[in-house]
DNA sequence: GGATCAATGGACTCGCAAGTCCACAGAGCA
DNA sequence: TGCTCTGTGGACTTGCGAGTCCATTGATCC
């Protein structure tokens, strides 16, 4: 059963897991994101710029440069990674039939929609990186094969 | 903020809410469901096709030919509809990192993932096609133009 | 039986997210 | 000062879901 959370968007909460399960204020060079994510190297520098202008990151070059979380994890909700993906805001895709639907003037599916979108948007606000038992993956990683199928 | 039902889905939520709100037993065109939900017909017949194989729709062809119902509208979950339209169990896109996770093995994002599926799982089947609105909204459609532009 | 209406299904195009490539900018090091 | 390391950013290719086109099948009407 589907409901998609764009590839991109989960790219960026592997890489905001990794984060902060490194030494707070250390430069992490984005090389080993790509070895602890898994995701492709030059994808993962646009996820990460994108990650740097919205203000969740900070990133310096040369020497030791690298990325670090610009708040602690326990401040960084999931939400706050979904809105610096995709900063639309409100429920997607809800046109039953006429013209966009609005609150005043709501399609028969519009309240399902928001409905939806409302437990979605809690997931996302409740979650923050804190939440993430990331560190004792990294420090022990199950020992199996590398280069994972896609699951779809 | 992103989650995206496919649209393939959402034509198929479109459609069967149009047919919930038909005479029970009597075949409505497609072209009529066309004109209802502003799909593109050609996808929607695509869409109705999956629907039918899924037993979730009859179709019959010829004159006065069309779809319908394969069961009264409180038996039709939503979950059946995501279902027919994408056959593939439990939660996508969980790999963070390394192989394929699982229950055994899991990543550390996975009990996130889990938890948006089950809340998404919980709304779909939750809601059947009897609590939709749609009869009152086909008789009385709101004043406003056609062709909706797509929010994205 | 022939005309017509409507679903079927395969082959095609299109657009956009996903992913790649490469030249450049700036920071540290010797 | 020059070399090397690492992020930046634009241009490009790829893959797949979304959408189109059309010939065919089957049912009904006259």
């Amino acid at each position: 059963m589907e409901l998609v959370l764009p590839t991109a968007t989960e790219y960026a909460l592997r890489a905001m897991a990794c984060l902060a399960a490194a030494e707070p204020a250390v430069w992490v060079p984005s090389r080993d994101l790509v070895a602890q994510t898994h995701v492709p190297a030059a994808y993962l520098s646009k996820v990460l710029r994108r990650l740097v202008t919205a203000g969740l990151l900070e990133a310096t070059r040369g020497h030791h440069g690298g990325f670090r979380l610009a708040r602690p994890p326990s401040e960084v909700r999931f939400a706050d990674v979904l809105r610096a993906m995709d900063d639309t805001e409100g429920p997607q895709r809800c046109q039953f039939g006429f013209a966009a639907c609005s609150k005043t003037d709501p399609c028969p599916l519009h309240p399902f929609f928001v409905d939806l979108d409302r437990r979605m948007r809690a997931w996302a606000e409740e979650a923050t990186l804190a939440d993430v038992d990331c560190a004792s993956y990294l420090a022990a990683p199950p020992d199996r094969a590398l280069a994972p199928p896609r699951i779809r």
